[in-house]
Order: C-alpha cells, then sequence, then structure tokens
DNA sequence: CAGGATCCATGACGATACTG
DNA sequence: CAGTATCGTCATGGATCCTG
C-alpha cells in the first residue's frame, strides 16, 4: 500500500539518524543508559568534540536525554527518550531491507 | 521486540537515501517511470549535473533503473527496481515516526 | 570526567556554461 | 534532450590540545 509521504518530514527524519556516528549511538543506548566516558569508549574512534555535538544533536532533536548526576565526580548519563526508542520499527525495516539488498549492494564499487 | 543490528548495513541503508534529492527523487519513481527532464522539473530547483550524478548514485546502489529509448531524440527512462520499490516499507515507518513525534520535533531551534 | 577551542580535510551540494 | 565541465561554497567529521 502506498502512503501519502510528507517529503521534509522523511528527510527530518534522516537527517536525525544519518551520519557516522548517530545509529552507533543510539544503538548503544538501546542497550540502556550510559556515561559519557562509556559511550566515547563503545562507539571507538569518535573524538570527545564530535561525540559532544553528536549527543547535543540527539539531545535537541529529542532523541536522547541527558541526566547529570550528583556524584563527588562530574557524572552525566544518556538515554534515549520515547522518541528513541520508537526509532527502533524504523531501524528495523532498514536492516530487514539492507538484508534483503544482499551482496549486491555496495557503496561504491565506482 | 529488538532484532539484531548490523551497523554497516543501516549506516549504508541511509547513506543510500540521505542527502537532499534521493527520496524526492525515489518518492517521484513510486508514481511511474520517468523522464530525465520530468525529474528535473518535478524536483524543482535541482541543477542538471546534480540530477545526473544523484541518479547514477541510485542506479550504482540499484535503486533506480536506467533506460536508453531508442526515439528520434534521445530519450531516457528511470524506474524503480526492485530495490527501490522494497524501500516503501522503510519510508512508511519514518514517515510514521516522523507523524509522532510531531511539532516538538524540529531540527535547528538553536 | 565531561566538555570545549582551534585548525584542518573531505565530500556534498550548488551555479553557470557548454555539447553529442 | 540528456548529459558534462569547471569552479565554488559549506557542513561533516577529524586531530590535537585545553579546562571547569
Amino acid at each position: 500500500m502506498v502512503e501519502k509521504y510528507n517529503l521534509e518530514s522523511l528527510q527530518l527524519t534522516m537527517r536525525v539518524i544519518a551520519g557516522k556516528w548517530k545509529i552507533q549511538i543510539i544503538l548503544e543506548l538501546m542497550k540502556g543508559k550510559k556515561r559519557f566516558n562509556e559511550l566515547e569508549r563503545a562507539t571507538s574512534g569518535i573524538t570527545p568534540k564530535v561525540l559532544i555535538r553528536e549527543l547535543k544533536d540527539l539531545e535537541k532533536t529529542g532523541i536522547v536525554n541527558r541526566e547529570v548526576l550528583k556524584t563527588a565526580l562530574p557524572a552525566v548519563e544518556y538515554s534515549l527518550t520515547p522518541a528513541g526508542t520508537n526509532l527502533q520499527p524504523v531501524l528495523n525495516k532498514m536492516q530487514k531491507w539492507a538484508k534483503i539488498q544482499g551482496q549486491f549492494f555496495h557503496l561504491k564499487g565506482s
């Protein structure tokens, strides 16, 4: 069945989870709350600057939640908002599609 | 239910349909075969160079099909491959998600 | 520990002009 | 009509170093 699409919201949705890091972070947070440095280690190779920017982006778009813990040392925990967990069906479909396309689907054979 | 995700294929899927033009083109082609200049008019504001590049990208990733017609004047028709039409469930879920997030979801309130 | 500043590389996207 | 060529801009991501 063909639905009625809103181009803008589709593009917005893409922007919100596209890029090199955002899905990685989201997948990581789907496992549960994570501290900043846990995320830093989990997404190997990311620099603090980029991680911060990505997290702020995800915060702005309502996908992750930021919580400052009142512990001895500064600590911050990130977690998914409902909007974030609602992304699962989207990712499921994407995953399914990729699996179906299989090996004849690969970028930059150029 | 949480599925097992493959990060790389998720990112690949995103890359394949992300950007300013690709979804527009795909949505247009979901209506049926289109000639080059039809696409050019449908995606208002695009320049030939960019449209070509986007179409080639979509061809490379197996999403669109390019067919040269043997008419008096040079004519080319583009259409979706099965892989292309298979994107519908993905877009449906994205659309649904965007709708649920509603107004409190907007980029760059910064 | 969490986050910021600065500088830099690259690729996406754009404008204009031109051609088989 | 369906492309190409050339040039330019800007956002994303990266490296390194610094700080409340």
